[in-house]
DNA sequence: ATGTGTGCAAAGAGTTTGCATAGGT
DNA sequence: ACCTATGCAAACTCTTTGCACACAT
């Protein structure tokens, strides 16, 4: 956690009140690679001495995601929510459908195709989701 | 519904005893252009003088799934698991924020990128998700 | 001082499970 | 006859909400 403050603009000019927990939470999201369940940021608070409750996780997400400082993802298949920091340049995974580890993609290579499709649908397009689920190195062979 | 028998070949070589239920969420799905959730599933059969439990539907897409008949999609934001026929040439869709219309998409450009992701990662890939979300011509003046 | 933020407990929503009965082979 | 499939109700999991108190401005 180098930069504490990194958010402090931003929460002052979206209205917000810069709180611990406000702070922790989008900390804990910039630092991850990877999106993150409320459990997940719930159980790092507690393993770093600090602790906060599922809901006001919740709500804070509820509010960030309306602001766009975070993006909430759902392309897992255990119908639990994920968050990520809504970053400039975003970013896609593969997922392994076993053990669920995750690698970055480096590339979005979907800039020109979704002007092809604005064109097309008349859509005013605001995001996209991709992501690439298979089995990594070690699960392949023992899928089960 | 044009053909109740679609089905009855691969349910009886996959192990599954042919029954009303099956054959019916099987060709709801094959008739429907998007994927559906169990309660749009279990609404329909209402509305069609027959009768299911939900508990019957999310059992069957267990197995459904397990067997590669039924793809989960979780790509929606409100945590509701939808369900969609496994076809030989999957779809991708652009989605409305506001009301959820969907439009499908064409192509799907990702061949050669999962073959690239498979020797960078060593991931064996089974499948992908891809969808853009934004506002259809209709709600794209009135977001909120 | 005021309004926003928070914790706790309870409520909601979607999904899963145990058990007894019904139905397919 | 056997084993799978189903309905119902209860349990479970994730998320949301009401309320009283705490904290940021």
């Amino acid at each position: 956690m180098e930069n504490k403050n990194r958010y402090n603009e931003i929460l002052t000019k979206e209205g917000f009140k810069k709180t611990k927990h406000r702070t922790d939470i989008l900390e804990i999201l910039y630092n991850s690679d990877k999106p993150l369940s409320a459990e997940e940021i719930y159980l790092y608070l507690k393993q770093n001495d600090s602790s906060i409750s599922l809901s006001t996780i919740y709500r804070n997400m509820d509010r960030l995601i309306e602001r766009n400082l975070v993006i909430k993802n759902t392309l897992f298949n255990d119908n639990k929510a994920r968050f990520e920091i809504s970053r400039k340049n975003h970013k896609h995974h593969i997922i392994c459908l076993k053990c669920n580890k995750m690698i970055e993609i480096d590339e979005c290579p979907f800039k020109e195709l979704e002007n092809k499709i604005k064109n097309e649908t008349g859509f005013e397009i605001e995001t996209h989701k991709f992501e690439i689920y298979g089995y990594c190195e070690n699960c392949k062979d023992n899928k089960k």
